[in-house]
DNA sequence: TTTATTTTGTACCTATCGGTACAATGCGCG
DNA sequence: CGCGCATTGTACCGATAGGTACAAAATAAA
């Protein structure tokens, strides 16, 4: 058996952190708290100290959607590829109990810390959603404007859903979004 | 002349700090560098602190938007009142080039502390376009909706302009989210 | 002009921030 | 076992956090 605490097994324990903190909120000591590591592992796995944990988490969130959305959308069936982001997406949001760490790392002087893997995050996503549109037969103008349209509404009903704190908001927004996708809307 | 700084032409100023860095990431020295006043100022008009300065922003910005949009909203002839919703919208985030203080303080740690206000802010906004649409003609139902599809369509919208940097997307959501509003669209 | 009040600058407080140093462990392996 | 490396706890660092104390200055009221 190795050791318990490995670099990948903390990654989730910190995002965590952030995600309910955001960057400048998430504290060395909030983290050593909620790992249960002391600074002397963090430092070790994480050399470059709160930055490169960030980063980690950010690149972490990256390859989970690359995985488990982004891909799908490039090269599955477009109709099995969204009925699966959709799955996932409600999944890893928690129907909108949980926020997107990079939506939140988007809007604050955070930002220009970690600007490529913000951009590229959902720029991916919304050229694989396009991209997966477009193999559905929609005309390449009215796929980009939906995908963006769908993306932003995600990130739109996540904001809204933690601010009123409403329970619903989520998985209505999520149908509503779904109907705009349905094949043959767009051309 | 009255003294130049008075707490009501403060507020603006530190308003922005906030919207830069966020709550946890704006500090007592960034707030003065940027007001130019002095901890013995800042604590005369705000003897609350941080805490009190951010509160007095988000008062700010709530009343702002309801004289400028909820009051029109709920009074002025429907139409009108949206076009002008719109404008308002669009010079007030400048064109996208500007986040949403509320919808960013609702993300992180921040949202408990202000929830009240957060929350208000954004059911007042829906119920008051909800309004408007059913005078307009809309049903029930499809009005609230769409209202709340609009709102978080705007949310939305920041967090993507400013985390891709791309600047038209503001101005392209604006439109297409305008065009779900066309009289005898809902019902 | 004298008085009372509002407004400011400066110095200072403790707590915590992110980060470092390093010695003491644990553990895999020959 | 005993060697070597990965891992960890502890103590510590200077800087800055938010906040307070209070006397000097500006202003308004008399």
């Amino acid at each position: 058996m190795r050791t318990l605490n490995q670099r990948p097994d903390v990654i989730p324990l910190v995002a965590e952190v952030f995600r309910e903190f955001g960057y400048e909120g998430t504290s060395l000591s909030r983290i050593t708290e909620r790992t249960g590591m002391g600074k002397g592992s963090l430092y070790h796995f994480f050399p470059g100290g709160k930055e490169e944990m960030a980063n980690a988490v950010l690149e972490d969130v990256g390859a989970w959607f690359e995985r488990h959305v982004f891909e799908p959308l490039r090269s599955e069936p477009p109709s099995a590829a969204i009925a699966r982001m959709w799955d996932a997406v409600d999944s890893y949001f928690r129907s909108g109990g949980r926020i997107c760490l990079v939506g939140a790392f988007a809007l604050d002087g955070t930002r220009d810390r970690f600007a490529d893997r913000i951009s590229g995050y959902f720029i991916q996503w919304i050229a694989a959603l396009r991209d997966a549109l477009i193999r559905q037969g929609w005309g390449p103008a009215a796929a980009g404007e939906s995908a963006e349209d769908v993306v932003l509404g995600i990130q739109g009903a996540l904001v809204l859903a933690r601010a009123t704190a409403d329970e619903g908001l989520f998985a209505r927004t999520i149908v509503r979004l779904k109907s705009r996708l349905r094949p043959g809307e767009g051309r």
